[in-house]
DNA sequence: ATGATGATTAACT
DNA sequence: GTTAATCATCATG
């Protein structure tokens, strides 16, 4: 079942974790891809860290629309990130999704990512974009829709149970000791683990 | 028009 | 553990 718009137009706090088992799918030319998220991370308005954080800009202008459209941007001169924007219009909060699991499609995304190491297929956030075959075209899509939405964890049967660690992000330099990152403990395909 | 800055990755030692 | 690669976006002039 395709997770309802209505399901990001919460705050990203209470979105995010919820957000893990669920499934990733992009339906592109060379076929359908699907992830099982494993890690995320929340980003919002008041967070020095968040690209929102100074305002509204061109750049960020899917993050302070309505929840349940993607956010993606270019960084370090060679990579995409995907985000979900959450909550509601003119909030400037979102989701970085950080890693997921393949489940489906995974040839596809070998292909993509001209790597053959399954852990090393979606275990980050450029190499998930990749994997997925995501693009600059997909800004601002609506997740509900289309060929890219996630499916609710208990679409391929009942959920596995897992227990959520919740830490500090990843790759920032500002408002480091927030805890907005969640991923599903003991997973091998969550990125940067100790 | 120009310069600083990354929500990263891959390939090293 | 360290580092180079590389450019869109933003702030400033």
């Amino acid at each position: 079942m395709i997770v309802d718009i209505s399901f990001y137009q919460r705050d990203a706090l209470i979105v995010a974790p919820e957000l893990l088992g669920c499934y990733l799918v992009t339906e592109k030319q060379e076929g359908t891809t699907i992830v099982r998220i494993v890690e995320v991370e929340v980003y919002l308005q008041d967070d020095k860290a968040a690209h929102s954080y100074r305002g509204e800009t061109e750049r960020t202008r899917a993050l302070f629309g309505d929840g349940g459209h993607a956010y993606i941007y270019f960084t370090y001169g060679m990579h995409y990130c995907f985000n979900i924007a959450t909550s509601v219009k003119g909030r400037g909060e979102g989701i970085l999704i950080r890693a997921g699991e393949p489940v489906e499609g995974i040839e596809i995304m070998r292909q993509r990512r001209g790597k053959h190491n399954q852990i090393d297929l979606a275990n980050g956030p450029a190499k998930l974009v990749q994997a997925l075959g995501i693009t600059k075209s997909d800004y601002g899509h609506d997740m509900s829709t289309g060929n890219l939405y996630v499916l609710s964890k208990d679409h391929f049967g009942p959920p596995e149970r897992f227990a959520i660690v919740t830490t500090t992000r990843v790759g920032i330099s500002e408002d480091k000791d927030l805890p907005y990152r969640f991923y599903i403990e003991g997973n091998p395909f969550v990125s940067r683990t100790k």
